[in-house]
DNA sequence: AAATAGATTTCGTCC
DNA sequence: GGACGAAGTCTATTT
């Protein structure tokens, strides 16, 4: 089985070049390795001096600057850019535009260590769970979970002020407004549900009052003490 | 000048792992390259079936798993977990692990096509302009781009809602509280600035009502009824 | 360590 | 293409 790397350690800036505009032409996922400044111009502007970074530029038009620390690139372009190489002063110029919005970023090596082109075949999709989905759906297949008469009506039900998680409605017959997280909530969860029940009570412009229930693993005390404001409620669920 | 790069073109798995292990200590920056199945588990869980993907280790202990598509990995670890590479069943292992949350990622390689590691020298911070933060910066310098007699008199005052970005009064002497946004505003910036708003009301028990004003560069139609059921207000500004 | 909100957030989904 | 909200969000700041 051959291999479709193509590598190179401490390569010439036209050897660099020459890797880089075979890779991005052939849809490969391209490498750099080395010494830089970056510029972006866009949503923000930013400039960065030089110092060691590591270069990714995707086939989908994505391009990555990442330094030794952190989850998150430095500098970035985000899918849909298109790319150009090239030698300007003795460095490779790195140039990464889109539009709308207008943005540009520019990488300049000073010195390449290390440059490499990958053809990557990814035919797998991630498998995920864990996620509000799954807590939606553990609640519409055991709704007691919620209390013991609670009844699931609608996902994703639209109001004046946007789509509610679960509606339903309890022993009583009064409608309910789920609102689900999957970690623990702060107030904006709670301003988001008040929001919706807010505007449910005055789409249905009902007698009885609308309930509001924040369904997540924990809040903290003052997305508590808003909830008690507002006359909400919260019942505990792990996702 | 030596190059501080180890690199390997279709290396055995072994030798793999020994520049794997050999970057993990002396803290450099580890890449592989080559076809790998993924497991997670911890905050979510989720599993990826074999492909070519471009794996990250940083010293300071991030994973990213990288696909040829997104800006986001299709995997990782953030900072702060401890790594450890192994060979199992002729396969090289990446376990990379954390506690509070407990979290686990494991990458395992059938095949490496290429491995590196680069030792970083970064000494640049990122100069970033154009950030919410400049934005009120603007503001406090130029109150007069709210309205003609605007007066800030605080920034990130606290009230029983959270801090509030700018306070201050406006020409009839009135509490005027500004929500800042560097971009476009939905329903959510609406529903924050009105929780300051009516915290503030609240905190001051004042006999003339708390103005809020949402300042960004545009609002969504939502947003904008939003904004007016509730007696707040807008100001156009771009960051 | 927990809480709170910003971010060049990105990403998916629905309209 | 815009709008809206989730995310294993991450990150910085403050308590």
């Amino acid at each position: 089985m051959t291999s479709d790397v193509r590598a190179r350690i401490d390569p010439s800036i036209e050897t660099a070049r020459s890797v880089v505009e075979a890779g991005l032409d052939s849809g490969a996922v391209v490498t750099i390795f080395g010494e830089c400044t970056v510029e972006y111009d866009g949503r923000a502007a930013s400039t960065l001096g030089p110092g060691d970074r590591h270069v990714m530029c995707k086939p989908d038009g994505t391009v990555l600057v990442h330094t030794d620390e952190g989850h998150q690139p430095v500098n970035w372009q985000p899918p849909g850019c298109t790319h150009d190489v090239s030698i300007t002063d003795d460095a490779l110029v790195l140039d990464s535009r889109r539009d709308n919005p207008d943005e540009q970023l520019v990488v300049t090596f000073d010195a390449v260590e290390h440059v490499a082109a990958f053809d990557v075949t990814d035919p797998e999709e991630l498998s995920l769970s864990g996620t509000e989905e799954d807590l939606r759906q553990r609640i519409l297949e055991e709704p007691s979970l919620i209390e013991p008469e609670f009844t699931p009506l609608a996902t994703e039900r639209e109001t004046s002020a946007g789509a509610v998680d679960v509606y339903g409605e309890d022993g009583d017959g009064r409608a309910v407004v789920l609102e689900l997280k999957r970690r623990r909530v702060g107030p904006d969860a709670v301003g988001q549900l008040a929001r919706y029940v807010e505007a449910l009570q005055r789409d249905l412009h009902a007698d009885t009052g609308v309930r509001g229930i924040l369904v997540a693993p924990s809040v903290t005390d003052r997305a508590r003490s808003l909830l008690a404001e507002r006359e909400l409620e919260f019942v505990a669920l792990e996702p």
